[in-house]
DNA sequence: AGACCATACCTCGCTGCCGAGGTATCTCGC
DNA sequence: GCGAGATACCTCGGCAGCGAGGTATGGTCT
């Protein structure tokens, strides 16, 4: 989950944890907080994995801080995740956010396009949280007023990502033509 | 992050679990389907805390079917948790999907609204994906197309949920004057 | 009769996240 | 000069969710 993240910020410039640690909380911190408790082992995780590295400075600050660098292996991880991320990345809207923060990295409008291509067609299947037999049901159907509005804010979501999903891909790719 | 879904299906009638399955995945199973190694694990655990019995069904089905009850221990638990939602079922959109689901089995208006006045006040806090200093930054601050989209994707959702819970509170409110 | 699928349930090991706790340094107010 | 708070890092145990795998029965098609 954090590892596109930590890759994304890393790539824009070397951070140490600490200033990681308020990018991710920017992020996806007003929904849950990042705590120390994952974002250290994360990092351990991406250093063991060859993806950064950390480079002690010498510096001022109160600690010892370190310095984390994306490596040359950790810029194509990175890439690859903006390319052809997991189905998770793509329905997932806290996931999806995160993926979009860092699209830009990825330096060609046709596999932005791709990318936004498959986000398009996630929310164009017909989809309800509720079911009658296999006929999805709408926000109408349900005098309850809290799956009504459920249903009825899922849907202000999707009409308002999917004008601007076709807006962006007209650009993306109008500009190859 | 099941628990409630589970005990809130349960709470309109006895299932078994092939059927909860069913439930769950229209539920959050778009996003995300609900694998067996996460579904059977769960109901296990709610039925070792005493919140369901598991009844076996003498009837026709291919397997040995179990069918599910909920318990007056699970149905207080699952009052418990609509009435007093931690943190995390108000800030995840995901986790408060699934509340709004089963927030009708809270019989108390008063009650309903003051978990709705809870969303409300996470919403009206001003908040970014990004920040410059101490500063939310907005969407206009971007000429990366897509954190431009992810913020204002954000920003009309938001508007839609606050419409919906200004005109839900009215009601629930209203009615008791 | 046999193949195949849907139904129905369960276990195991792995991974990722979390909260609680710990260590150490620097700065600033009093 | 001393305590408080911010900065900065790290570890540990526990738990939830996951994929892969396994078991078995009933219906359906050929």
């Amino acid at each position: 989950m954090f590892k596109l993240a930590i890759l994304g910020f890393l790539h824009d410039r070397p951070l140490h944890g600490y200033e990681l640690r308020r990018h991710l909380s920017a992020l996806s911190g007003h929904v849950q907080p990042i705590s120390d408790g994952t974002l250290y082992p994360a990092i351990k995780r991406l250093e063991t994995a060859g993806l950064l590295v950390r480079q002690p400075e010498p510096g001022s600050a109160a600690a010892p801080r370190h310095t984390l660098h994306l490596t040359e292996a950790g810029r194509a991880a990175l890439l690859d995740q903006l390319r052809e991320p997991e189905q998770l990345d793509i329905s997932d809207e806290n996931r999806w956010f995160t993926l979009l923060a860092f699209l830009r990295h990825l330096d060609d409008p046709a596999a932005q396009a791709a990318v936004l291509r498959r986000r398009l067609a996630f929310l164009s299947e017909p989809a309800s949280f509720f079911y009658d037999g296999d006929r999805p049901m709408g926000a109408e159907e349900f005098s309850d007023p809290f799956r009504r509005g459920q249903l009825l804010i899922a849907r202000a979501t999707t009409e308002a990502e999917l004008g601007w999903l076709h807006a962006t891909l007209a650009e993306l790719e109008g500009g190859k033509e």
